[in-house]
DNA sequence: AGCGGGCCATACGCCCTCGTATGGTGCGGC
DNA sequence: GCCGCACCATACGAGGGCGTATGGCCCGCT
């Protein structure tokens, strides 16, 4: 206790603490916040420690992107799909599910929206930001299917459910909006296609 | 023609000449890309000519979103309300115009997603965002409300509208999908609720 | 007890940026 | 024809970030 560092004084880190506090420094301040001296202070550490984990900054961000890719594309779906409810139940859950996110995710962190803005300029995000879009609208399209839509019918409400998510949730922070209640408008609306 | 500069040598510069460039930079590379001296450099000028024009950085962005608030709550709804359509064919006419917009807007630039991610991270952005979303939903309710819809369906239609334009501009971006079609359907569906 | 290696701190050189200060240039007025 | 002012370039100090180099600590193994 030499100089007075306020929490846990020495603990040792390893790559995913660093991780973490990359998406902290992301959702807070944009993808020119992941910065290695900022980071390193907020966990109580230098750069020693992180040139040790890791590379590079790039290094730091792959591992994130590769982090977020896994999660993205298992994280709400997977627990829906053990669910053992009925296809047209497993898509108003889904939409539950998705309203709940909050504004504070896994880790307390907005960390989608956050991931958007870093697909728009960064060539390497936005890789990763197109394969989950796709794998998503691709799930969304078997739940739909499986639900009772048509081929053409499924694709289509898959785009406009998640068009409708990701818009729902930036008018979440702007407008301060409720997202459950015209999500589940919404999947009633593509679901009703259906009779 | 001492040092070959490519373009127009020597033109004189303006305030809006600045916050264009400054709008370029942040489509290009988000918030942290609007810096004095890169923007310089993409004029063919120095710091001095900016630092005359503006106090500082926050001056250029105070401008820019001045700038940015009074187009996006007009640029859009100003000549469909001169229009003389039916307000029907009004709400129609604007689902158009919106997916019209394409990935290049006002002077070749995807504005709109850019300032949507400024006003993540900034709080002066985020202002500015709030103000601009709320009136948009107001005009769009007015819209509805004009072709017929009840209050509470205007508001709830308003909503659906305009987040399903925000997501399907996402959408675009990283799915490659088409705005127009899906965006009709959604203002027919919600127009169809009157009848 | 001593030693080796995983983990981290410190120190350094380089580059980029901000904002200011100060000196120059060209054009309109008379 | 020269003068003043709008407009811009250059030079400067301070700050912060990156990546590397190097040295120290502590734990486990023998």
């Amino acid at each position: 206790m030499t100089s007075g560092t306020p929490k846990g004084a020495k603990a040792r880190l390893h790559r995913s603490d660093w991780v973490l506090a990359g998406f902290r420094a992301l959702v807070a301040g944009g993808p020119e916040a992941i910065r290695v001296e900022p980071i390193a202070r907020e966990l109580n550490a230098t750069k020693g420690s992180f040139y040790w984990h890791f590379k590079d900054l790039n290094d730091l961000r792959g591992a994130m992107l590769a982090a977020w890719e896994e999660l993205a594309t298992t994280e709400i779906t997977a627990p829906i799909r053990r669910s053992g409810l009925s296809p047209r139940d497993q898509v108003m859950l889904l939409a539950d599910r998705v309203s709940d996110i909050p504004e504070v995710e896994a880790g307390g962190l907005a960390v989608e929206p956050a991931v958007r803005d870093w697909g728009r300029t960064d060539p390497q995000a936005r890789a990763v930001l197109e394969r989950v879009d796709a794998q998503r609208l691709a799930d969304l399209c078997a739940f739909l299917g499986a639900a009772g839509l048509a081929r053409g019918r499924a694709s289509e409400g898959a785009v406009r459910f998640y068009s409708a998510v990701i818009g729902l949730e930036a008018l979440r922070m702007t407008a301060g909006i409720e997202m459950q209640a015209p999500l589940r408008a919404v999947a009633e609306a593509i679901l009703g296609a259906t009779e």
